[in-house]
DNA sequence: TTCATTTTTTACCATAGGTTAAAAAAATAC
DNA sequence: GTATTTTTTTAACCTATGGTAAAAAATGAA
């Protein structure tokens, strides 16, 4: 979950819009619409300014996997195709009604040029994406499904309010028979 | 792995820390050398212009595990500790004979105000770590430690040079014995 | 070379999590 | 409200990987 806000005023940003008329579209979406699907090129990266965002994607068995849950305040996109212009293989799906703010990666070197400070504000952004990603993988090395688990509900009780147990099964990288079975032990 | 000449030229970054001042220090490291210990602030990004490093740590139970290799023209850090001035907790190691450029936040900052063009290098460096670490956990979450340490062999070949099977065993989250069970499958 | 140390392999049993299938519960539609 | 569909739980069995221990192989030192 990259909190935007920690680097980057929400407000701040809506104003620098308007001043600068860089043109950010809007998008309302409304609960369990897919609004990014593979085949899709990302051309946004989505700030959520309202709602909730699952990103998953299918494994070579057809496994659906839940990758990333973005929520109010955060960003989301499909990176390999937003950032590398990489075949998106990505679905972004809206776990509840969703406003989000679109930004082009023109508009994002846009901002960066006309607004000082906003170049290390977006690195920040990113850099955040990799650490968390960084952390993830360590937790997975070191922790049971179980002590996952634990700290998801500790650290985004949110998440258990708006996802079904398979996004979270999926996202912790286990069955939902295992997940019960864990919820079961608890 | 973070190739730096795909999006920033070495020969380049050099000939710019001359004409601007920048004052990038440079390290030689001997092979089995541990040039950052937790505890110890990581103040660099570090520039592998030739050798082998890996990062490691030690989990709650007291295994080592490895979190990155990194060769060759790449860069290696401490993220949490160079980017976010987080505890370090990450051990950098040269397996072979290492020379190193290092660079501080400031000169980060200071070169990308100075010269145009390497702010959205950096960006794009910075976003292909999380990347790569995103594309770990899908492959942990969707292929076997069979499958995983057969990619690795396949696109890290000089991995295998370098590094002990120990490192390669806790860098795809199994064990020893696992590892060596999966060899001799194969 | 020989000895000591480190690394890797092998073997045996334990366990977390996967697989399949079916039942129970919850959500949604009519 | 009842029926239908979706989601979650339960259960029995299976498999990949972990843990412990010891042997074998490789590496390094003297």
């Amino acid at each position: 979950m990259i909190q935007v806000d920690k680097y980057l005023s929400l407000k701040q940003l809506l104003e620098w819009n308007m001043a600068h008329q860089l043109g950010f579209k809007q998008q309302s979406v409304k609960k369990g619409t897919v609004f990014l699907k593979p085949g899709q090129p990302c051309d946004y990266l989505y700030l959520i300014i309202k709602g909730f965002v699952r990103t998953y994607y299918y494994d070579i068995d057809g496994n659906e996997m839940t990758h990333i849950f973005a929520m109010k305040d955060s960003i989301t996109t499909s990176p390999f195709s937003f950032l590398r212009k990489e075949e998106n293989i990505l679905y972004l799906e809206a776990l509840e009604d969703t406003e989000l703010i679109l930004i082009t990666y023109a508009q994002l070197n846009n901002i960066i040029a006309k607004v000082p400070g906003t170049g290390e504000a977006i690195r920040s952004i990113f850099m955040e994406f990799g650490m968390n990603m960084s952390r993830r993988v360590m937790s997975i090395h070191t922790q049971t499904a179980e002590q996952r688990y634990l700290k998801l509900i500790k650290d985004y009780p949110y998440i258990f309010q708006q996802a079904k147990l398979s996004h979270i099964a999926s996202y912790l990288g286990i069955t939902i028979q295992s997940l019960s079975r864990i919820r079961k032990h608890i």
